[in-house]
DNA sequence: CTTAAGACCGTACTCGACTACGGAGTCAAT
DNA sequence: ATTGACTCCGTAGTCGAGTACGGTCTTAAG
């Protein structure tokens, strides 16, 4: 634990904004090392590696809430409270893969199709997503 | 096609807000239908159709944007064009896909843990988040 | 010591996606 | 004809997540 990293040499190494990183501060997701006595903070591993967890949980579609519960989660005693938020998060999580799945599926659908059928798309697209029926809506665009 | 609804009705029926509606219309999202002289704008299935559609779209990490080429794509004629476009949402689909699946391994294991383990957590989320190590870092806060 | 890069800090701005507001017009019921 | 709910429309405000700005302070190099 070399706590040898300026908050601007973090912010390169995790490929972040230095305001980010202020910004998440504020917010609470990671804690600002004190500052010695009239001087400059120093940053260590464990932020480079708490940046990169934000990022990543952010680009699954957590919010910064609830990201700063992950982490609560991570640093907690609190097990029995631990298990709770996973579970809720878990079921998220899979909830999201379902659609997704649906998604992949019927764009993989409508790739394939497209590719066979040139000319002529029917959208299996549309009906992944919530519609049951087939649309042809044309366009009915105003602006004239 | 009964061309039924109001504005109003339309929203109720998909769950969204009239100005959301209103908002999705000046983004070029849905077409209005033409105003019949000096009158009020008539709704159909299909607006609620591509309502729904939109907020799937958006559940899954589709902004905006990327939900009009969708709709592009559904509307279009041009199944060139489609399949380019659709193989590259395919992509970013399947991407989120795989990170997701190792979230949901990660987050399962973690709450398994939490289970036979009570007490102790030594968090495998974060290890699936791009970080190598156990953090344990203490919170260390600032606050004051 | 001077200087320049960078830290510190508060405040303000931006951007995407809404959401609210206010005034004028429409429409169905009374 | 009047009322009240609702539409239409433009403009403004909000919220989350940053990003930028500007002034002061630290610190390392010359």
């Amino acid at each position: 634990m070399l706590e040898s990293y300026t908050i601007g040499a973090l912010a390169r190494q995790a490929g972040v904004n230095v305001e980010t990183i202020r910004y998440y501060q504020r917010r609470g997701l990671i804690g600002e090392p004190r500052r010695p006595p009239g001087g400059i903070r120093r940053y260590g591993e464990t932020h480079a590696e708490r940046l990169r967890f934000i990022r990543q949980a952010q680009a699954l579609g957590f919010n910064l809430e609830e990201v700063k519960e992950l982490l609560a989660l991570e640093d907690g005693q609190h097990c029995r409270e631990a298990e709770r938020l996973g579970a809720i998060k878990l079921a998220a999580v899979r909830e999201r893969l379902g659609q997704l799945r649906r998604v992949e599926r019927a764009l993989a659908a409508l790739v394939g199709q497209c590719h066979s059928n040139a000319g002529r798309v029917r959208c299996p697209l549309m009906a992944a997503l919530g519609a049951g029926r087939t649309i042809n809506s044309r366009k009915q665009s105003s602006d004239g």
